[in-house]
DNA sequence: ATGCCGGAATGACGTAAGTCACAGCCTGTA
DNA sequence: TACAGGCTGTGACTTACGTCATTCCGGCAT
């Protein structure tokens, strides 16, 4: 039980280099929770009590504009961290959290983190590391959403999965998505039908091939010139 | 002169928890940079060799597109630091960096930053609260350019300044942009004709008054409403 | 079979926003 | 005084994208 936390613990980028001792204490500490898929774990504007871990399973950040369009910011999956950003600025919670599918997470209360953080250098390194990713795929959506269209948005998230979960192949990369349209969307800030079009655009381009929700990237280079990258 | 330097780093949210001696020993190693307006500091995808503190002046951070056009990421003033980013993931430096305003800067070294934050955990800690902050601001930028329209965000864009630099007065809150509508366009993500028909469009609806580059933000609540916020 | 449901595809349409071109206005300066 | 350069404002046009409505398809349960 406790073995399990801790395994899951030292599993992540923030908490690996901590010795075996003091994870077992942080791991005591450590509350379990479990979420179904599209459960929400907490929402933007919240009080901020502390992080999550995740153990299983995987979350999007996202916000949610006044007509219900949603906007990921990011989707992390086990094993990793999320909401570490109020633990450090003091803030609310800057977005909502959510299931991609069935998850486990462990919450690491905000005090017992930033109290971590002071007497193990090592974590708040990991952590500055980690926050310094995160800062820098932000910006790059921020440039994505702002100089791409729609097209080539979508064909950088196909590259970026591809790097991912893709499986190098003779006639391409194949690729599980595991993703539908209207989720596709609100990663790269559209909407279903558009997605819908951008895929068949691609697909008549002779870039990637679509056959009952699975996906081959045909010609990567030609993908990866399309996307401006 | 080392007495300056030491004053700019100790004002700076980064460094002001650090002791006199070890802000000397720091001063002595900064190597001192000044820019005309509009020079630029690096570029995206150089290699990154240390951040940079900003004694006087302004710098932005932003990307360009393939057809030249530039969306702003951040805006930093002095007392400030940028570039923290590649200091603490080893990558390259994930923007280009050019000056508002003439600017003065000290170059601090990655080695001598990530020492210092691993001798002096205050100063981690203060890297953390500001990557922290820094990463909320960019998430909202996603928000904004993928959920709200051009109108919105520049309403957004002239409540953040009125925060920053606006006057408060007996008819609203009169502010001083000192931006041409090219760099708000920047940085609201659109273009120069489309900003200069959403201030229109602001004064028309009586929410703002624009008179000779000076700016009056007749009614703050109806302005922060039609952001949306 | 039948019906239902979630997702995908597609045509028709409206619109915000980007592009192009041009004219007006400052300010500095030759 | 006149000219150049930078910024603004605006009309005319184009277009990528979002919206709406309909249809189709493949499970899955009844």
């Amino acid at each position: 039980m406790i073995e399990d936390k801790v395994k899951a613990l030292a599993r992540t980028e923030m908490f690996r280099e901590l010795d075996e001792r003091t994870l077992a204490v942080l791991a005591g500490r450590a509350v379990e929770r479990r979420l179904s898929r599209d459960e929400t774990l907490f929402i933007a504007g919240e009080e901020a009590r502390g992080l999550y871990v995740i153990v299983s399973g995987a979350l999007r950040a996202f916000r949610t504009s006044a007509d219900g369009r949603e906007q990921v910011i990011h989707v992390e999956r086990a094993p990793a961290t999320i909401a570490e950003v109020p633990v450090f600025d003091e803030g609310l919670y800057p977005a909502t959290v959510a299931a991609e599918e069935d998850t486990t997470v462990l919450f690491i209360a905000k005090r017992d983190m930033r109290r971590l953080c002071l007497e193990h250098p090592q974590i708040a390194f990991a952590a500055l590391k980690l926050l310094a990713g995160r800062l820098r795929r932000c910006a790059e959506l921020v440039e994505a959403l702002s100089l791409s269209e729609v097209g080539q948005r979508l064909a950088r998230l196909l590259l970026a999965e591809a790097e991912r979960a893709g499986v190098r192949h003779a006639d391409g990369i194949h690729l599980e998505l595991g993703l539908t349209n209207s989720q596709v969307a609100a990663r790269i800030g559209s909407v279903r039908e558009v997605v819908s079009r951008a895929f068949a655009r691609l697909q008549q381009d002779g870039l990637i091939k679509v056959e009952n929700r699975r996906l081959i990237i045909l010609n990567v280079e030609k993908l990866a010139a399309y996307a401006g990258k």
